[in-house]
DNA sequence: ATGTCTCTGTTCCAGAGA
């Protein structure tokens, strides 16, 4: 099995790119986050059309995520519960689904904008409500995975200059606390390979050349119990998505499974 | 240089968010 998670930056106005990478990587399940439409715009049958099934949560301008699935698509949970609001609306940030006998999350964990900054509490909010899912959902006998854009990048070596990130989120001791949690809770970093350079970064900056001067971070995550880990028998960054003109400005993680 | 991209509404550009 091929599990998948990329934050698209518009599902609109990357469909045409989504539709070529399900075609040449042909995921399992796809994740998906920043659909930036609603549900009712989702373009699902152009999706359909290549044999998967669609959840969609999304609304608005703003954040929204998916899960694509051709091995099944069942019991389907939009949201967490008590998933924390942010200017008193709880936002589309987080679907599970279960899909082959695995429960995945997608998840769009917020940005927190700058520590003190009311987004930045926001955000470690709605991961103390995802840990809480994790406590709630995750049975050892049963494949779970929490896939997505996390914000947070793990360790100093998963941005390309530490020296340049302080003060700034995604590095923050609170956030990467977050991801402790999860890991005190049984889940694992499926940490994968790099398909150019030393580092496997997900997320490049369309500012300032980024990506061509690799100045990346690895903040795009897939976080998976003992079931999935004792299958995995590879894992990468697509950073070939990044490239060109029309690009998200994230690059899809893959995780192969003998599941 | 916050130097790009995407969306929405106040629309044929500006502001917001990332």
């Amino acid at each position: 099995m091929r599990l998948a998670t990329w934050n698209v930056n518009s599902i609109t106005a990357r469909l045409p790119r989504v539709l070529a990478w399900l075609e040449a990587a042909r995921p399992d399940v796809l994740c998906l986050q920043e659909l930036k439409c609603d549900d009712e715009a989702f373009p699902r049958e152009a999706i359909e059309e290549l044999g998967y099934d669609v959840a969609s949560h999304g609304a608005g301008r703003w954040n929204g995520v998916a899960v694509l699935s051709r091995v099944g698509l069942d019991d389907v949970t939009r949201g967490f519960v008590d998933e924390p609001a942010y200017d008193d609306a709880v936002q589309p940030r987080a679907l599970g689904a279960t899909c082959g006998g695995v429960r995945v999350w997608s998840v769009y964990v917020p940005n927190g904008r700058e520590p003190g900054h009311a987004h930045y509490d926001y955000k470690l909010r709605w991961l103390d409500a995802l840990h809480s899912t994790v406590l709630a959902e995750d049975d050892p006998a049963r494949p779970f995975a929490v896939l997505g854009d996390f914000n947070i990048a793990p360790t100093d070596d998963d941005v390309w200059d530490i020296a340049l990130f302080a003060d700034s989120t995604h590095v923050t001791a609170p956030e990467r606390a977050a991801l402790a949690v999860l890991r005190d809770a049984g889940l694992s970093d499926v940490y994968p390979r790099a398909l150019k350079y030393d580092r496997p970064y997900t997320y490049w900056d369309y500012r300032q050349l980024a990506f061509p001067k690799n100045r990346g971070m690895r903040i795009d995550l897939v976080y998976a119990n003992k079931a999935v880990t004792d299958a995995v028998t590879d894992s990468y960054v697509d950073r070939e998505a990044r490239k060109g003109k029309g690009a998200s400005d994230h690059a899809p993680v893959v995780v192969d499974l003998t599941l």
